[in-house]
RNA sequence: GCGGCUGUGGCGGAAUUGGCAGACGCGCCAGACUUAGGAUCUGGUGUCUUUGACGUGGGGGUUCAAGUCCCUUCAGCCGCACCA
């Protein structure tokens, strides 16, 4: 019989749908296993590494259910988002419409590759009964206090017409449409990840399961930072300018102070000064240079004196006050204390505008001049020149400073964190509504629970142009207050789609509860996610949020966990010819195409084997064929087989050599298939099993059919079939049903490996003189070292090389080697 | 600049705890079967000056023994980056 892979991938597709196979319930008699694949934008098609994504977690969930494990395995849309926009702009289909269309398509592609998924608890982001618990999640964090409304300047991208999160400005420019990135002063909404920075910084240690490069990126990203914040007074006033600084301990060495030129107080502080109208210019100018430009390390650092002069509280020095286009507004608090002769950046902006260069602190054993410094000197060392501070080791300084600054009430020790709060506003239709409305009486009201979900209108124009299809919308903006019953105007902005799948993994659990996001004894049984699986682009954004929106549901009593994901699997991409596959570069593989020509199971075995998951995996179409080889080879091996094969059970006292050596091959393969599958490591758990093919034919080749071992032959077929099961479950299924088994491979349990078919009389070790291979010796497995090296100093080699000279040692390894050291 | 990762045959990769480097696959070479083979089966395939020597980016070290551990250096990829 053929390997006709269509007619079977069909048949079992069908026959899975049927029967329910892989719906789900918690089951608390058995241990529960979450297994989850990052769910797809809906963009139209799967391509390739998506096809990768998802052929991973389709083993690891298959695997675990045939260990026994009540594995969760479901798939979602994440289905808000611009390109359904885009689209309705371009040729008129409503994103809902376009949307489900691409679903519709995107999910049969699921099917056809025979995903082990729990159908029914499907979610879309972008369906009410999703949304409505979107806006719920909003509700929550706004009545906590973590979700606030604030004009500020904020990214704006003029392309997708909408402001953006900092993580979804990438090198200044739009993360998904790459224009570059402006500012707007706009008021808008924030979550307050920003209290959680300390917590979700903490947090990190315990993600053992995740990877180290994610990890760090994360810490990255939070970026805290201790300090002191201290406050300089402004000469010839009675305010103040507070400063953020690492190096409290420089404070002596302050020769300059530089403030963002966008800081609130820069209008008051050179209005009437001699330098007013430089200062202007000079503000002009830097509003001009694009952020790119601006942010970037090389550019050059420019300032603008302010006429104005700070005092420094420690030394009493007047100190001068410049505007500078480096210092950052929002970090810190956007004025910097310049110390030259200990920081690289002030260095440069000293020597540019011949400012005092003074040294405070001397490396131990030398002595520095300030004319004669050409860098700034930033390690550690003794303060000099520091009142009563001098002669202290800076480190110990520096926390000395800052008591005294708390002491004298001018300073304190301060934390500071990169990550800024979650903007999460967006001027776009096609997104969950933002549940408030604006009432002229009560101000900003919230939809209560029960009003929920607020739909999005659907008779909406698409145009591209002025503001955001939802306020121009008159029927969906005027409402009544849910407080007071007067006329009220909705909030028109949707929330960031990142929002919604924050929080998907949780509804999984639940999918079809209509009164809460998910029932709390649901969450709790099957969170956290056992095993979390997609690309590392999103190792920030959606990572991040998804923590902080676990912590916070976890604070507000929801859910029990307080890690959504246990452990984290970053897949490599899938690349053409060394370069990521691209609709412009041309070198896309269609999904389709390879599963027309080859069919699902070579696809993903192809995709398993050709490289460790976490690793990039660059496609080769004759690397297909070989999989596609694998498993004809597979095929006719248990077609050719499965007449010889027996129910009686292994005489294993019986077994000829080639039985015992094809035993010896099978149980071995169980057993590295076995602990490849644990750690995760496919290609190698794919390769072992091939192994065994090449065993398996090695015998049936060699041995004359009327001899044929029909016990063994069974053992070696069926471990094959199920080994390979998690793999290629079409092909399985249908040899499975071949070699004449009732009930389905889906529900049967992974095979053991026989200990006993492992144990063998004789071993082959290695004979090392000093360390290289001089021999082998044939010997039996139970020998003690003592025994070994008795053995290895008999051996004619040894001898030959020993004459005249001396064995100094000989080290023995079991079952390993022998190794005699000569001089 | 800071942080993370990678470097092994013609290619993808293996070597999990320091113990035979190159499993398995692709490609290539040969043989068998065949009217035929781009099917299938079998065998071979790191390099070289081949009784042996060399060989895991380079250099050094620890060790009886190093792809693996330590130091150093180079190259590439990814993330953050004027963060005070």
């Amino acid at each position: 019989m053929k390997y006709d892979f269509e007619q079977i991938e069909t048949k079992w597709q069908e026959k899975w749908e049927k029967d329910g196979e892989f719906k789900t319930c918690e089951d608390k008699t058995k241990p529960k296993y979450y297994a989850l694949e990052m769910f797809p934008y809906p963009s139209g098609n799967l391509h390739m590494g998506h096809v990768r994504n998802y052929s991973i977690g389709d083993v690891v969930a298959r695997y675990k259910k045939m260990r026994g494990f009540n594995v969760l395995h479901p798939m979602g849309w994440d289905s808000f988002g611009l390109p359904a926009e885009n689209a309705a702009i371009k040729n008129g289909t409503p994103p809902a419409e376009w949307t489900w269309a691409n679903i519709d398509n995107m999910r049969g592609q699921l099917k056809r590759l025979g995903f082990s998924y729990d159908w029914d608890r499907e979610v879309a982001t972008a369906k009410p009964d999703y949304y409505k618990f979107t806006q719920w999640m909003f509700l929550q964090l706004y009545k906590h206090g973590l979700a606030y409304k604030k004009k500020s300047y904020v990214n704006w991208c003029p392309s997708c017409k909408t402001v953006l999160a900092n993580e979804q400005v990438v090198n200044g420019k739009c993360e998904r449409c790459k224009s570059e990135v402006g500012k707007k002063d706009l008021e808008q909404w924030f979550f307050k990840i920003t209290d959680y920075a300390q917590r979700l910084l903490d947090d990190i240690d315990k993600l053992e399961g995740w990877p180290d490069k994610v990890r760090s990126m994360q810490t990255n990203w939070i970026g805290r930072s201790e300090g002191a914040e201290l406050e300089f007074k402004i000469d010839g006033s009675d305010k103040t300018l507070t400063v953020y600084t690492t190096r409290p301990d420089t404070i002596y060495g302050v020769s300059y102070m530089v403030i963002a030129p966008e800081h609130p107080i820069v209008e008051e502080l050179i209005s009437g000064t001699e330098n007013e109208n430089e200062c202007r210019e000079f503000i002009k100018k830097v509003h001009t240079q694009s952020e790119i430009v601006r942010s970037a390390t090389d550019t050059e650092k420019e300032g603008m004196f302010t006429g104005k002069y700070v005092i420094n509280p420690f030394s009493g020095e007047k100190i001068p006050l410049y505007l500078a286009n480096y210092v950052l507004l929002d970090y810190g608090t956007g004025v910097v204390m310049g110390v030259p002769a200990h920081d690289g950046r002030d260095f440069d902006f000293a020597k540019k505008y011949n400012l005092p260069i003074k040294i405070v602190i001397q490396p131990e054993g030398q002595q520095l001049k300030s004319e004669e410094l050409d860098e700034a000197f930033a390690a550690e060392g003794i303060l000099e020149n520091s009142g009563e501070f001098s002669g202290m080791p800076n480190e110990k300084a520096l926390s000395a400073m800052i008591e005294y600054a708390e002491e004298k009430g001018f300073g304190k020790k301060k934390v500071n964190f990169r990550l800024r709060d979650w903007l999460i506003s967006r001027q776009r239709y096609w997104g969950a509504p933002i549940p408030v409305v604006y009432c002229e009486k009560c101000g900003t009201v919230e939809i209560p629970e029960s009003e929920l979900p607020v739909m999005l209108p659907e008779n909406v124009k698409f145009t591209g142009q002025g503001k955001s299809p939802l306020s121009e919308c008159p029927e969906f903006v005027n409402t009544t207050c849910p407080k007071c019953g007067g006329p009220a105007k909705r909030e028109t902005d949707t929330m960031d789609t990142f929002v919604c799948s924050s929080w998907y993994f949780m509804r999984y659990c639940d999918p079809h509860n209509d009164k809460m996001p998910f029932d709390k004894e649901k969450t709790d049984y099957w969170m956290n996610v056992d095993q979390y699986i997609g690309g590392v682009e999103h190792a920030i954004l959606h990572l991040l949020y998804a923590r902080f929106f676990t912590k916070a549901l976890h604070d507000f009593g929801y859910i029990s966990c307080d890690e959504p994901f246990e452990n984290l699997l970053t897949q490599g991409m899938v690349l053409k010819d060394g370069t990521k596959m691209s609709k412009s570069i041309g070198n896309v593989v269609s999904p389709e195409e390879i599963i027309k020509k080859y069919g699902a199971d070579t696809a993903r075995l192809f995709i398993l084997f050709a490289a460790p998951p976490e690793r990039d995996l660059d496609w080769n179409d004759t690397a297909v064929e070989g999989a596609y080889r694998f498993l004809n080879r597979v095929w006719r091996a248990a077609d050719e087989l499965s007449e010889y094969m027996t129910d009686k059970p292994i005489d294993a006292a019986a077994l000829n050599e080639a039985e015992k050596k094809l035993r010896f091959a099978v149980n071995s393969s169980i057993k590295k298939v076995t602990e490849d599958c644990n750690r995760f490591s496919f290609n190698t758990a794919v390769s072992s099993v091939m192994e065994m093919v090449n065993s398996l034919y090695n015998y049936k080749e060699n041995t004359p059919k009327t001899e044929y071992n029909g016990a063994v032959l069974r053992e070696a077929v069926e471990s094959m079939i199920l080994l390979l099961y998690p793999f290629v479950p079409h092909i399985t299924s249908e040899l499975w049903e071949m070699t004449g088994h009732e009930s389905d491979i889906s529900v049967h349990e992974w095979p053991e490996s026989d200990a006993s078919a492992l144990v063998v009389n004789e071993i082959e070790i290695v004979l090392q003189i000093n360390g290289k291979i001089r021999d082998k010796l044939v010997i039996s497995p139970d020998l003690t070292r003592e025994e070994m090296c008795s053995l290895a100093l008999e051996n004619e080699k040894v001898k030959q090389a020993a004459e005249g000279k001396q064995i100094v040692k000989t080290v023995a390894i079991p079952k390993k080697l022998v190794n005699v050291v000569i001089k």
